[in-house]
DNA sequence: ATGAAAGCGCTAACAT
DNA sequence: ATGTTAGCGCTTTCAT
């Protein structure tokens, strides 16, 4: 079969240089124990020649591919696609490819993925995924594996890199409660199967206002399965929260972009003024944030943050040091904006 | 070595099942040549003991990856995340694999990525790139490349899949003319060495006004290096031109939503009203154009057409059949929003 | 219908 | 310092 790109192989370098191919792979590879001469010699002949190793067959040779899998729920999200621009940024400077894996929040895409990556020998795989509702006897754990964002359940003892969601859930709200809001409207996103980042965001809401002796009312949280829903889904479950016009309303906490978006569509649409009349928080602060009138006070979950420590725990696993630690915070900032005067 | 996910390999299972690895080999590969009775058991087999193929070797023998690669220019663009998500999406259900290549506009990077690519076997490339500047012997013709949104240099043969980006041009501006706009700024991006969009897009504009005998003027076009600047370079853009205060203006034409978005705040900052005393018209149609105030009236480029067509035309080529033409064309669309109302 | 064996390009153990 | 060679897991040709 072909080399790669039509080019030589290791074999007609050594021929050409006039060299065993145990040379020219021992320079390949800066393992020393040949002349300074013979490197010489060698290297001008791989140059000379336009050589590209084949990394299937190193890969097969060493079991290694220098290749790293990203399964996230939808790259077209801007927090995603944030996180993949610095996972891939890093990895790159470290000699890795990345393998995008959209799981698209399906389930059987994430299972199929996973096992491609295995047949492709990925050094490891960073997860914004629960990694829940995999087969019992999947071989999640021969691979070093780090979650991003989601915490996957205790069976499994994935080390994952993640926003303190409860201290951020309930910082917004402190937020609003600071800004005088008592009414406070929850918009989250509802995902099956795990100990996800929305609940332990919802637990800081509830925390939040019983701390400032504010009583918790069923009727104040909006819910909507899924975490890549379009911003219109929730606009309609605000506006028929809305219409029903029983409840007074003051302030909203987004758990999403597309939570905040959404609400702040159907507010405008009902009249009611950002943030005169109602004040709005979200999360991710993404360009979204900053486009939308008036611009979002968001919690900043600093995915560069995110993706540079997930990025370090898994080369450190993949070089045979396990992590000290299993969850890895990663601070998150409140960032105001016009939303919340 | 090592199996991936140290499972077994098809010679394990070929023990197993008391066959050989050559019959094995031949039921995955559904080649026929065995009894019906042989390939339940061998089917079994590889169920039972959970046989996932190692690619690595199948690549070094049959010189193909089932994986294809994407250079893009910026991962966290809108437009290109889109794009990403669709091509993602359609090679998935094809069995393709993805590699993520971030150019970041780096020519270095790029031909970095490219010699790695070739160096995985990658059965193709896609590209929103122009692969100007490539080294003048590299091998770029030893593997199928398909160019998106980016029409290579004449020297080059690649097939490409692009949208009418002086039609494009001149249909935004027509739209402005038709509006009553007659003083008309375009802000656009500037990228070296290329056959590129933003000229046809420029040129388009030049054209629209011609048709209709208004005087072109060097001083309404603002142009920004680099295909990937933030918003707020073109604001600052934007601010000197208004700064100087010798130009009327009554009409913005972005080449991209960074600019028209830059243009946007810059007029806002400057107390003028959109749409009422300047009209805006840019390019790309994200979400963000849904975002602002007002919404920005964009030309819908149709990134899932774009996408679908490279993708199709790339799995041509990979089947052997080289493309009839070498410049396949996209429709677009211009939304209307109140920006140009 | 099935098996034996060669070989894809590379690395590493073992010569020398 | 350098060469010889086995073998990673797979497909395929050639036997039978």
């Amino acid at each position: 079969m072909q080399q790669p790109g039509n080019g030589p192989s290791i074999r007609d370098i050594a021929q050409i240089a006039g060299v065993s191919t145990a040379t020219v792979s021992r320079v390949l590879n800066h393992k020393g124990g040949y002349s300074a001469e013979t490197e010489q010699r060698v290297l001008a002949v791989l140059e000379a020649n336009g050589y590209i190793g084949n990394m299937a067959a190193k890969t097969l040779r060493e079991a290694k591919s220098k290749t790293i899998g990203l399964i996230l729920p939808n790259i077209d999200n801007p927090f995603y696609s944030c996180l993949a621009y610095h996972i891939e940024s890093m990895l790159y400077e470290k000699g890795y490819s990345l393998l995008i894996c959209n799981s698209a929040e399906r389930l059987d895409k994430e299972v199929a993925y996973f096992r491609t990556l295995i047949g492709k020998h990925v050094d490891g795989v960073l997860c914004a995924s629960p990694l829940a509702g995999f087969p019992e006897n999947f071989p999640l754990h021969t691979m070093p594996v780090v979650c991003i964002d989601r915490i996957p359940g205790e069976e499994r003892t994935i080390p994952c890199v993640v926003n303190d969601d409860y201290a951020a859930g309930k910082c917004a709200t402190e937020h609003l409660i600071r800004k005088g809001c008592r009414k406070i409207l929850l918009v989250t996103f509802h995902v099956q199967g795990q100990t996800a980042g929305w609940n332990q965001r919802a637990r800081g809401y509830l925390d939040a206002l019983e701390e400032n002796h504010i009583p918790a009312d069923r009727n104040y949280i909006l819910e909507r399965p899924g975490r890549e829903a379009p911003s219109q889904e929730f606009e309609i479950l605000v506006r028929s929260f809305l219409r029903e016009g029983r409840f007074p309303l003051d302030g909203v906490v987004g758990t999403s972009e597309a939570a905040a978006i959404g609400a702040l569509f159907a507010l405008k649409d009902r009249g009611l003024r950002v943030p005169q009349d109602v004040k709005l928080v979200t999360f991710d602060n993404t360009l979204q944030s900053v486009l939308t009138q008036p611009g979002l006070t968001s919690i900043d979950r600093k995915p560069q943050l995110l993706a540079q420590r997930a990025v370090e725990l898994l080369l450190e696993m993949i070089a045979g040091n396990p992590p000290q630690r299993r969850i890895h915070t990663v601070p998150f900032e409140l960032v105001a904006r016009d939303s919340s005067l």
